[in-house]
DNA sequence: CGCTCATTTGATTGTTATCAAAAGAAGTGG
DNA sequence: CCACTTCTTTTGATAACAATCAAATGAGCG
């Protein structure tokens, strides 16, 4: 399976994996995408960038997963959305952005910097556009998930979700995918108890909608999991996702 | 009580007042938020803004209160957030948004003529995008109270943020504004049920926090529900926000 | 007045959180 | 390699919370 944390991809080609899939898709050539300079590891818990403290360096996320995470003084925690390799990490006013698990991130000022050179492509620009609409509708999916879901289709939709994105950074392996997070992270992810988190899985897992165990999640029936909730896809279908529903329809 | 259905403000007023009170304010002169036409009138449920149909011509909204709407095939909807005067409504992918009473709306693509005209100042263009941060600010918020918050703090930390964003307009009375939505348009947004809502909506004001009838709120003791929710303001205070605590805390 | 829509009430069920603890995995240092 | 610690997942029992169903009351309107 392909370990999320520590693929092989540059930056470079990750954020052109990504053009090359959104909406309006755009082929980058990598220098286009400017030099990134070495990234950075951090471990689990790590925080990215600090709550509140203005507009730092943007950092793009290389490897592993992240999420903004607002703390609310007694114990609970939201975690607003999952931040997933190639995704571009801004500071915010009320949150952190943390590592979920081991990750790498690398400065993406020179990548911006392309981006709003006066020559860019206008294709370039395009792409980039219609990758954050898609994570503005995402973050409006999540809004849903959180308000009128129940804990079942909340997983199943976060699943799919995830497994959507990562299909379209080629970091899935058929249904299979890799989602190192630990069930209290995705418990604050879906606005769910840890403990009802866990058996909600296992309901799914009995039901033989997904496998998952070690952070391998596996979708077993993509029909009945999107039927299930409701699930449409954001931005373009995933490259694979065609055939797969073919295959998971039969 | 000011009547925010049917208050007197032009679109051109509106907007200064909110450039006026955004975290980079910004006085407009009433001429270079461009020459907006004849506002359009709705009913309640009218739709101002059709789902998925591509970008079309945002509108301003003038008075009312709007939403964007997400149906989920059986009964449920969530109403994603609450657009009040002076809120830029575009089009989304998956939602209409919809009147949730009488409402105006005015055609905002003179203003959004005037905020990229070359020639623009660039304080308007800065408080412009100051209002925008503050927008994404409390859809995190909305994140939040769907996320993690109980019911009676999801009503209160949705109360204070109303009160607040209409403070900035002057369309309060005090502690006292005007919110005209049934109870069942603030279930869906906060996601609740009906009768939930309704039942601590009833707890409140046996507490003496809130009083609320016929679309008219108060705020009767400020502190006690900061203190409920762990509201934060997003953007700056409101006007007149700083005397106000102090009279409640008193 | 009679209609419709919104709010409220009561009773009940269902879902989810919480608490506490056991079992299982994974890392650490000897 | 093992003992130890720590973190994560799992289980059971219970309580709190919120949804649902059904119906009554109240408010606004033609």
């Amino acid at each position: 399976m392909i370990d999320i944390s520590a693929h092989g991809l540059s930056p470079g080609e990750l954020l052109a994996r990504r053009l090359a899939t959104a909406s309006a898709p755009y082929r980058a050539r990598p220098e286009e995408l400017g030099v990134f300079g070495p990234t950075t590891h951090l471990g689990a818990g790590g925080e990215i960038i600090p709550a509140g403290r203005g507009p730092g360096a943007p950092k793009l996320l290389v490897s592993g997963v992240a999420g903004e995470v607002r703390a609310l003084g007694d114990g609970r925690r939201q975690i607003l959305r999952l931040r997933l390799p190639g995704d571009l990490l801004y500071a915010c006013d009320y949150e952190a952005v943390v590592a979920l698990g081991r990750a790498h991130v690398a400065d993406a000022r020179p990548f911006l910097q392309a981006l709003n050179d006066p020559g860019a492509p206008a294709g370039l620009r395009r792409a980039w556009l219609a990758l954050g609409q898609a994570d503005q509708d995402m973050l409006r999916d999540q809004l849903v998930r959180l308000g009128r879901m129940t804990a079942s289709e909340r997983v199943a939709h976060f699943l799919l979700e995830t497994h959507h994105r990562l299909g379209h950074l080629g970091l899935t392996d058929g249904d299979t995918f890799h989602l190192p997070a630990t069930q209290e992270v995705l418990s604050d992810l879906i606005g769910l108890s840890v403990v009802h988190l866990n058996r909600t899985l296992q309901a799914l897992r009995r039901s033989e909608l997904i496998s998952l165990r070690n952070g391998r999640v596996e979708v077993l029936q993509r029909e009945a999991l999107i039927d299930l909730c409701d699930w449409r896809p954001v931005g373009p279908p995933s490259p694979a996702a065609t055939s797969e529903a073919e295959v998971a329809g039969a």
